[in-house]
DNA sequence: TTTT
DNA sequence: TTTT
């Protein structure tokens, strides 16, 4: 019978990606997505529901999210369904849902990069030749 | 910033389905979904690997799937993403994805299709017993 | 910058697969796809639309369909569209979308399934008892 | 017979979108999209090919981007396959295939983002000189 | 050029 | 008719 699985995501990285290695030496990476839904109650507001989501992705993608990607990063993600499966220390069988990505995509800049490591002081001076900094202000109008 | 979460599966319900009604008369399906998928593993060979997902279904569709879809059948889901989140009896958080979804197509009679209850001698008479037979007679009336 | 090409399709053959080999020896089937899509008109009547779509299929799928589909079967397509382009005598320069196929799977045999080949003797009188029992035993020997 | 007609694509705006009204005051608008994908030739280079897709877009989308995007803006397209018939002047039957978008993402700005409404004044130099081009160099060591 |  |  016919089988399909497949998965387009895009949303926000939940946290800086960790790549590790198989013994094999094949990356792994998992990432945490955040999806922001928008969505009409009965009553007419617009609130907001996010799902979260783990994804896991191998081999170069994982390096290269694990190089490029950072929290709050927004990706777009192609993949498939995937049941993790094991026992806890009582023995009984738990499993969860999680998404292996077959393809990491970067979405451009966040909303909220990480700047921590940028100067702390002059800030607006020095944004002036950011031009992330600028470019987030003029993103506020666009109703997208 | 761009949000995208769909999700195409098709696979054989695990259970049938059972329709509930919320309070203002909603209709919901919970189904049980398991979509197979064979690999081939470093050394060669063909293996299946199943992945079992909650769908949860609403209105119209939730009651078709009730009165023309059983355990086994094979279906064509559309959907999305979603989270579950309760708080267990000790105070802990725990969460769940599931697939929302918005189309379930039924795709024609499964291989193994439920004969366990049927009758080995003669069929017509049986057929009164048998819920399969029934459906497929009925199959020119599925609107799906 | 982010690019995705993904196409997900279901519907009919318009016509039997036509194999073909390229010099290299390479399987390659053109199949015509009709996707039909049931739509409310804003009077409330129900109408139905159709997209035919041209599908290519490359290699072992190629030559399973040639074998195994038919005129009217329904099918299982994910790819992604492609874009055909050449100059016509007048060399003026023409181009068309398809859909290039990186699988296609077998949705069951089609309510007017091809029968002229089958044999016109005691086989008609049998299938008229239980064709789905028939069709059951054939099912397994198709690879999809 | 189960149907499905699901379309996906990421890319790049060919021309400015223009948006027009039906008769009832709709708002539509074409887009013209510019769909990369790299792929590897058989002898291992790496190439570029490019699939041009016409998508229509309906209601408050057509004009959000009518509004917002121009030339060469990326964007995220959900949406169907749709087949567009008419005879030509010689009475011959000629259709196309285009898509039609349930929904029309901005991914971000685009390389060459239309300045031309942008005040004129100190607004250049306050800009930093040129932040498109600023981010243009960081992008290069990007591997997305 | 069209399928159910 | 083409974008990056």
């Amino acid at each position: 019978m016919a089988d399909m699985n497949r998965v387009f995501l895009a949303g926000n990285l939940t946290r800086d990606p960790e790549v590790r290695y198989t013994p094999s030496g094949t990356a792994v990476s998992d990432l945490g997505l955040a999806v922001n839904e928008q969505y009409r109650t009965r009553s007419g507001e617009t609130e907001e529901r996010t799902v979260f989501v783990d994804i896991t992705v191998w081999g170069r993608q994982a390096e290269t999210s694990g190089e490029y990607l950072s929290k709050g990063s927004p990706v777009l993600i192609e993949g498939r369904l995937q049941l993790d499966q094991w026992e806890n220390r009582q023995g009984e069988k738990r499993s969860k849902l999680k998404v292996r990505a077959d393809r990491v995509q970067f979405l451009g800049r966040p909303r909220n990069a990480r700047y921590e490591d940028a100067p702390q002081d002059g800030g607006r001076q020095s944004r002036g030749e950011n031009p992330q900094a600028q470019q987030q202000e003029e993103d506020d109008d666009i109703p997208f």
